[in-house]
Formats: structure tokens, sequence, C-alpha cells
DNA sequence: AAGACTTTCACACTTTGGGGTGATATTTGA
DNA sequence: TCAAATATCACCCCAAAGTGTGAAAGTCTT
């Protein structure tokens, strides 16, 4: 569970890149590559699915960080920090719309790049999380609260189950499923399953 | 729409506080107050309602930043951003529990400031997308593509409309409804519409 | 032991949803 | 301009979901 956290570090100028690999590894990260340029980061990416990116934006060749950022947004959905020497309006307009996880302004210190990879590495656990809401959360849209059974039901609803689906996995029969299905959609103030489904997923989008 | 952003800042030593407030000002935002103590700082998150708090964690008296971090996360849904001194793991360790939109180590340059409001700020807009996957989102889910009318009624079956709302509220009828609705589990592959939505939420929960 | 709540079930009835088929305008692109 | 794609609609049929009513058995509290 508690595996070392997999670091790519994709920085064009070397002494840099050593500098945060050396930090890094004291910090009991681990740093899966290098990558001096934007071929070679999209090649590592592909091939060690890093958790982590550090990522400069200014580098050598054609492809930018910001290139890179899209493709780890749109293709692999792995979170990145910027590493970058320009805070101008326009750079930060073009930066912000891949929605990096941090950004660091060179010359960063340590305990800079410890924090920002902290918070990253908490906002990835968040959004790993199934989330399906607690019971008390439910609860808050019901006008009285769900029984412990009703609970249990919705949650095999939310899976996409119908009604005979629902009575075989809970070994009860349909009827059952349909006065149980009757009630919550009462406490809930719904009329049917879909938008007792929408309501949740309005919860959860929070 | 684009209002300015309006700013509380929550800083016991005056000097950085001014100083905060000096180049807020510049950069065109609205500083809606100045808060040196926590208790003043929750009732100026009360009163003035800010689109984000800057937030010093250690402040003078019995109520720290990360106490605040929780009313501001937990009542008011509002983003904020810690200032601090110290990036020791420990108090990392706290403060990444309370989900801040950004973390600046102090002492910080004017646009290391204005980099993370700007990421914030970016942030919040998102967050209050319903979050509806684009169409191209969708179709990676078909085998052939929606049409834009299909995208269009997708949205209002995720609302949880059933077919005669759908009739109603984009105009047709319900056999158009049905006609459109047969289309769209073909492409998507689904039998019915508990199993496109819940693809679709799939979508958007990675 | 009495009452309240929960969980289970049945049956009859109505409404809704989904599949199949076919058809007619309208729009669009080559 | 002509074919393809799109948007609209109407049937029919069956399966599924939802509603109303009633009721038995179990648990928990007081």
């Amino acid at each position: 569970m508690s595996e070392k956290i997999k670091i790519l570090i994709v920085e064009d100028e070397a002494l840099i890149a050593k500098d945060i690999e050396f930090s890094l590894r004291q910090l009991d990260y681990h740093i899966v590559g290098i990558a001096f340029d934007g071929m070679t980061a999209l090649d590592m990416i592909h091939s060690r699915l890093p958790d982590l990116v550090l990522l400069d934006i200014e580098l050598n060749g054609d492809i930018s960080g910001i290139d890179i950022a899209i493709v780890l947004n749109e293709k692999y959905s792995i979170p990145f920090i910027y590493l970058t020497s320009y805070a101008d309006p326009c750079t930060i307009d073009m930066v912000k719309k891949t929605l990096p996880f941090g950004y660091i302004l060179k010359p960063f210190s340590e305990r800079e790049l410890y924090g920002a990879i902290e918070l990253a590495v908490y906002r990835l656990d968040e959004k790993k999380k199934t989330g399906f809401p607690a019971k008390e959360k439910i609860d808050d849209l019901c006008d009285t609260p769900l029984t412990d059974r009703e609970y249990e039901l919705l949650t095999g609803l939310f899976e996409g189950k119908s009604n005979q689906e629902l009575a075989k996995d809970y070994f009860i029969s349909v009827n059952t499923i349909k006065t149980h299905l009757k009630n919550i959609y009462s406490k809930m103030e719904v009329s049917n399953r879909h938008k007792a489904l929408s309501k949740i997923f309005g919860l959860m989008k929070q």
C-alpha cells in the first residue's frame, strides 16, 4: 500500500535535474527517470507510468512542457507539478488551463518542492476514492433518514442493478425490492430510480 | 461575470499583510478585508463571503489557520491558500489534510503569489461547472460518435429526466425521444439508461 | 409485555421504458 | 444536385418499474 511514490523529472537543465533528483532520493521518493527533452519524457511516461511528473515548461526541442501536460491529462490522468522561471500573466494563463496539481517557481528550496509534492500526492489519493457517499450524506437529502437496509440497497441501485438483479444479490424477492425502493424514493423525495441517482451524483460532484 | 475576485487576507503580521494587500490591489483583485487574528477572520468570512482566503497558519490567539481551513471547507466551501514559514513534515501533514488550493512559503515574491492565486481561481471555476463530460469524452466511449442532438438529449437524461420530461423540455414527441435514446444506447453499447449513466459517471470519477 | 420500527412478502393495477419497423422532412457535404 | 446523414414521428409489443394496499415475522426499547 504505502509504496514509494514514483516520480518522473522532466527538466532540460541537467544541473537542476540532478539537484532535484538528489533531494528527492533523500526524501525517500522513487525517481523513475529524468528526461532532458520532450520526446524522451513522453517515452518514459509511457513505459514507466510515474505517479507524479515534475515538469519544466521551457524545454529544448519542439515539445513544450504544456504539450506534455495535455498528454498527461487526456491520455494518462497522471498529475504533474510545473517548474518554471516565469510567472507572467500570459504563461500563467496557458498553464492554468492544463490544471496542474502544483506550480513552483525557480529557484525553489527543497522544502518548497517537498510541500508541493506532498500536496499533490494527497490530492491524488482523494481523487482515487470510489466515493459512494456515506449514509449521513445521503440522509441529508432525505426528509427522514434511510434505514441501514435501505442504504445498502441504494448502493446496489447505484451499481446500475435492475430489480431482479437486486433481488438475486440480496436474497430477497422482487416484491420486497419494490417495497424498499418505494420507501427510499419517498424518503428521498424522488419519483424513480433515475432521479434518485442524479441526486446522488449531485452530492458526489461537489 | 468577470467581476473582481474577492480576497480575504488572514495574517497576523501587519507589515506582511499590508504588503500583500498593496500587491493585490495593483493586480486588480478586490480585498474584502484583512484579519489579524482567527476570530476576526471567522467574522469576516461570514459577513463578507470572499471567493478566496489567503491564510497564515501561525496566528496569535487560540484559533490557528488550520482551524479556519476546516471551517472554510466544511461550512462554506471557500478555497484558500496557506501562507507559512514552515515546511516541516509534521506541519505539511496537518496542512494537506485540509486540502488547500495552494501553499506558499514565506518569504514569497509577488509573482509567486499571483501564480498561486490564479491557479486557485481557475480551480474554483472548474469546480463550479456541472461537470458533464465534453462531447469528445463521451464519443470516446461510443463505437460511433453521437450527433449534436443526441449529446444534447444525453445531458438531459443525466439530469434524471423521464422520457416525457425530455419530450416536453426539448419540444419533441416521446416517440422521437425514444428513437434518439435507442440510437444513443446502441452507439454507447449499453442496454438502458442506467448503464449509460453509469458509464458516463465512470468518466467523471477519473 | 406492549408498542414502534424494520424487514420481509404478495397481488393487482398503471405507467414507463426499450426493441423493432418503417416513414417523411430537413440539412449537409461532396 | 444528389446521396447520406440527421431529426422528426407513429405504430405495436413486451418487459420492467412504480403504486396502493395489506400483512406477517423479527428486533429493539421502555
